[in-house]
DNA sequence: TGCGCAAGCTGGTATATACCATATAGTGTG
DNA sequence: CACACTATATGGTATATACCAGCTTGCGCA
């Protein structure tokens, strides 16, 4: 594709009209947003490399670069160093009202989420830890870190920590599934509440290599806290996403009074 | 401050220890976040210039620049068109479990919550509404768009639909309210039930404007639907916050099936 | 005193260029 | 056939430069 198409293209020759009086970039931003709206490239697919754009549109590569930067950031497409960037997929559903394990959930709507463990150990409660599952400081905890892909596509990481004295030999378990299975059928610890908070928030520098994300870009973490029936806390999880790879639902019920 | 001074500090000289084999651009981003993080930059305290930048740490103005697009993306920093760039203020705690008003609750916890009235009108219910409103196509509906500030800061914009069979006349009341009371008191609706989506995503045009963000920039949209009693939904309403101007919580509960 | 204009500052866009490190594919050799 | 090397392409970093448009400030004039 050579100048006069992309011309022709942002000027309505396939139905998209765009305004003329942007700037050169976000021509080239548009013009692959309407690709990708309208199915010319579909998930994965490959867009031109930055040098190619930089030719066919004749724009400088480092205009061409600030269009994909901004698709990115956007999260439109994503990047592999030195192998290109692609089309990111659709968004994963993820009902956090659902107590049940997302995992198996997920599984059973059909998709193929796999489970890679990054690290598993047993270490002390931080401050933090110690207020959220309402231990004593020093208190032991096993604290695992998996990596979680759709379809081999990275999609988020969680850290989760369990009370080790609830749960002695925890690590020993196959983590490649539902923890909140293993919890249940092993330690007969089931899910009655839970406190979830969802917050947008730049990368570590671990879960950007991890989630294999630019440097500097931004997702969505989910925190959550288990309790059981009595209220006790027994597993406090912390997950990073990348921020175009879900949509979080929930649903709210306004309590009643005793009165009502 | 000069490029020396830079090292020092970079080096570990405050305490704050980066290392060496980071791009120079990550330097500069590392130094700022650690600013902010110590205090010495505050809350929309103004970062300085790129040119400035540049010269005090002896770099280009475009690596001075990639440094503050990318505190920006992060959110740490916000950006004003032609005045600066500021240190971004504390996020506010939105509990989308709590069904009463986000407005009422969050002035009472003492946030100055001001609300501008960006439009207003009646209009036709478009296939989206019908579906999540429950109308047949065509039906009337209010819909009006408000920008929220807080401390005169804008921090989301909403746009609601409410039935207009059910809520006659809607606009002619003050839209500077809380609109779940306005409902509550004028119309006899009181929400039961929600069902509540959050995502990240683009900004529109409109919301890039509004939020004053930075082109292309990603933040979080809210979706809810508020149900009576009945499970008749009769206001649906979409939020697009600035990505960390917010952390949202909500509590589960497992639904026990009536055997137990 | 108050108004208006100009200068200087700011961020935003754009180009041309250079070099680096690595992923990938193609080539050649044992 | 398997392995090692090499050429090429890719994205990532960095510089220097130029111009634009609009916000702020301060100066000078009425």
């Amino acid at each position: 594709m050579d100048a006069a198409i992309l011309e022709h293209s942002l000027k309505g020759g396939d139905g998209h009209q765009v305004p003329i009086d942007l700037p050169r970039f976000q021509q080239v931003v548009q013009y692959f947003k309407s690709q990708i709206a309208n199915g010319s490239l579909t998930e994965h697919a490959p867009l031109p490399s930055e040098r190619r754009i930089a030719e066919d549109y004749d724009i400088s590569r480092m205009t061409a670069r600030r269009a994909l930067d901004a698709l990115e950031a956007e999260g439109f497409v994503y990047s592999e160093d030195r192998r290109g960037r692609f089309v990111t997929p659709k968004r994963v559903s993820y009902d956090v009202s659902n107590m049940v394990s997302f995992v198996a959930e997920a599984n059973s709507r059909g998709l193929a989420l796999e489970i890679e463990v990054v690290r598993a150990m047993k270490s002390q409660a931080d401050a933090i830890l110690v207020e959220k599952l309402g231990l004593e400081p020093g208190a032991e905890v096993y604290a695992y870190t998996r990596l979680f892909r759709n379809n081999g596509h990275a999609i988020f990481v969680e850290t989760e920590y369990v009370n080790a004295q609830r749960c002695p030999g925890f690590l020993e378990h196959d983590l490649h599934q539902s923890t909140t299975r293993l919890l249940e059928a092993r330690y007969d610890l089931s899910a009655s509440t839970g406190d979830i908070a969802i917050l947008m928030r730049a990368a570590t520098a671990e879960e950007t290599s991890l989630l294999s994300l630019a440097r500097n870009s931004a997702g969505i973490e989910l925190t959550q806290i288990i309790r059981d029936a009595s209220g006790r806390a027994f597993c406090f999880g912390r997950q990073f996403w990348r921020g175009e790879a879900a949509r979080f639902s929930a649903r709210a019920i306004v309590e009643r009074s005793v009165n009502d």
